[in-house]
This record gives C-alpha cells, sequence and structure tokens, in this order.
DNA sequence: TTGACATACTTAGAAGTTCTATGTATATTG
DNA sequence: CAATATACATAGAACTTCTAAGTATGTCAA
C-alpha cells in the first residue's frame, strides 16, 4: 500500500475527487473504493480524510450533495459536480499536466536514458 | 503567467528543487531563474517562497549549503543534494508518476514520460 | 556621484491544510 | 448476537504556504 507525502496528497485529492464525480455521481465510501480500485489497491483513502475534503468542494460550490437512500435502506449522500466544478477540474487538469511536462522535461533530461 | 493552486507547488517544489539540485549544485536566485527557463517563463517563483523549502530541505538532512564569493564579489549561499536527498527524489518520483497514471487513468491522456 | 534596478537572502505571521483519532449509526454475516 | 462492513462526521494537533516586508550589495545609466 503506496504511502504518499501530503503534498501529491493534497495535490491529487481534488482532481480525482472532480474526475471521479464527472463521471457519475458518487457517495464517500463508493469513492473511497473506486480510487482503491483504479490504483490496483495502491491507494487507500480514510473517510476521516474524504470527508472533510468533499464538505470543502461543497462549500466552495464546485459539488452539491443530497441525502437518498439504497436498495438495501441505507442513507447515502450523493455528490455530484456542479459547473463550477467543472470548470475547476478543467483547470487542474491544466495544471498538473503543465508541471508533469516540467517533471519531465527534468526526469528525462539526465544522461544515458535515451 | 501560470497561477497554481498551493497544493500543487507544494506537492512540486520539492521534487522539482531536489531534481535541480541533482544536475549540479545552485543557489536559491538562480534556482527561480533555472525553474522560470524550464517553464517558459509561466512559472515564476518568488524568494519568499522558495528559501522556506530549501530551509526545510536543509533542516531535513536532504541538502547542504556553504557560502561561496562569486567573480563579482557577491556572496551566495550553494546548496547541493546529498544521499538522503537523492533517495528523497527517487520516491517523488515514484510518487509523482504513481499518482500521474492514476489521472492518465482519469483523463485518458497519454501519459506524457519516458 | 547617485538613484534605480538587479541580484541575493531572510523571516514573521495570517490563513489554511492534513491526518489522526474518535465518534455515531446501521445493515450484513457467520 | 457479536463482529464486520458500510456510511458519515468532526475536533484539534501539527504543519504548510504565501504575503509582505526586510537587509545587503553589485551594476548601470544619467
Amino acid at each position: 500500500m503506496k504511502h504518499l507525502s501530503k503534498e501529491l496528497v493534497g495535490a491529487s485529492s481534488i482532481p480525482i475527487i472532480l474526475s471521479i464525480l464527472s463521471q457519475k455521481e458518487s457517495y464517500g465510501y463508493e469513492i473511497i473504493q473506486k480510487v482503491k480500485e483504479i490504483s490496483d489497491n495502491e491507494l487507500v483513502w480514510v473517510e476521516g480524510s474524504l470527508y472533510p475534503v468533499l464538505h470543502k468542494l461543497e462549500k466552495r460550490g464546485y459539488i452539491v450533495s443530497d441525502w437518498k437512500v439504497s436498495e438495501s435502506g441505507r442513507k447515502r449522500k450523493y455528490y455530484s459536480l456542479k459547473d463550477a466544478g467543472k470548470e475547476v477540474l478543467d483547470q487542474e487538469k491544466i495544471n498538473w499536466n503543465f508541471i508533469n511536462q516540467i517533471m519531465t522535461k527534468l526526469w528525462n533530461t539526465e544522461p544515458n536514458l535515451i
């Protein structure tokens, strides 16, 4: 199981969450499962880290939530992306790719790589 | 000029600095110039953000500094990478690439690596 | 000679973030 | 019926980033 710096967690959690919600609405526990699945069980978020971020995104107006009841009777808080959130996601993508290009320049210029 | 979230700045500044120092020792002002150059003038760090990170890296034992005098007489604090810093850089690369793969899966973009 | 500018480094504190730990609630399973 | 999984919540300790302001000094044009 991967241990990431909290800086990298901080930089990636919002784009990851917004990306997952851009595909379809989801609830907290399912988002954690999705992240685990996407990362081949390497990345395991805990609720105590996820929910404050969801709350923050909702407070900023990027996502919105509503309670639903599942087939089994469980209450679930579903989150969905708002237009503002899509715009933020687009910007996060641009910025992430921009930094990634810088990393590529730095890391692929080492001698004897090509 | 690019405006990045402070989370992304936080996640990228250490690997960028350590990468620059893995090529050759450098001093603060030059690192800022190097970052500007690598990013095609899109990323402009300010000293007030850079030096606290340099101090932190030194305190953690990843880099070491020593004062030198340039040809023009200016005092410069040169930083160089220690073995511990190289190890951290290697781990940062792995982690960054790991998260980048996740972003790629989510965004379906071609990874810009190697 | 002088002032503006570039070079070079420093740091305090406001504002914000992450993680841990702990909590409540309830359906499922053995 | 107890353990586990599912589902959401939050306080506070520890930490981070940025802004702003600072000191210092070499260069350059007027």
